[in-house]
DNA sequence: ATCTCCTAACTTCGATTGAC
DNA sequence: GTCAATCGAAGTTAGGAGAT
């Protein structure tokens, strides 16, 4: 027999309820809508028949919650017959399971009951959503710590960076000023033996012959 | 009594994608 | 280009609980 696939607009029309109204249910109550190659939603005979007594039971009062957990039995217990899962089946067994359901939550000095029994939110589940609280808070602390200490690092690490490129350029800036002293007085000494020689190439030959090489006067006749 | 806060259950919006 | 679908995020509403 062809299974038919309804679209979720068809589905919400056959429900009776808008289209994003199922998509949060399908959320709400995990459930697993498969896809078609595009993506699209698609439902079956039984997602509906499932879709109209949740909004049945909506309907008399019950919230998403307990729907989901009674929900949760029923296809525990019918999942493996869903094709031939009739509507009156489908309605006892999750009468029965939100039953249980009511008498598992109200009976315990642990819950918190409010209304028709139906809202309850166990002490467990408030120790565990403190725990993850706990844990999260502790977690920024030790993120915002470990910032702060990679923070501190980057400082030092700057500043000794800072002191080190500083020594090193005083040291590169005294190595060039001495090397240009060298330079300087390396040029300062050619100049001189230069200039001397100039000097006494200007000499004229005959006082050059009174006054020697040097420029010293000679001796007559000497 | 009323104000504030919180939660559940939608509802709306904007961006994106694919079919016709 | 229009329509119909997706998703995630933000907004809205109603009702309950606690504080003042």
């Amino acid at each position: 027999m062809d299974e038919v696939h309804y679209l979720i607009s068809d589905a919400s029309k056959k429900v009776d309820v808008e289209a994003h109204v199922l998509r949060y249910w399908e959320e709400e109550l995990e459930l697993d809508i498969p896809r078609n190659e595009m993506g699209h939603r698609y439902y079956t005979d039984l997602h509906i028949r499932l879709f109209k007594q949740v909004k049945n039971l909506k309907e008399k009062g019950y919230q998403l919650k307990a729907i989901k957990h009674a929900l949760n039995q029923v296809l525990k217990k019918d999942g493996k017959a869903q094709g031939e899962l009739s509507d009156e089946i489908l309605e006892r067994d999750m009468n029965a399971a939100l039953k249980e359901f009511k008498e598992e939550n109200s009976g315990t000095s642990l819950s918190t009951v409010k209304g028709d029994g139906v809202s309850v939110v166990a002490m467990e589940e408030k120790m565990e959503q403190f725990q993850q609280i706990m844990n999260l808070i502790i977690g920024r602390a030790l993120e915002v710590n470990n910032e702060k200490l990679s923070q501190d690092i980057s400082c030092l690490v700057n500043e000794k960076m800072g002191k080190e490129l500083e020594f090193l350029f005083q040291a590169s800036d005294q190595k060039e000023e001495e090397r240009f002293r060298q330079l300087d007085e390396t040029l300062r000494s050619c100049q001189k033996g230069g200039q001397a020689e100039a000097a006494a190439a200007k000499v004229p030959f005959f006082k050059r012959r009174r006054f020697g090489r040097s420029g010293k006067k000679l001796r007559d006749g000497k």
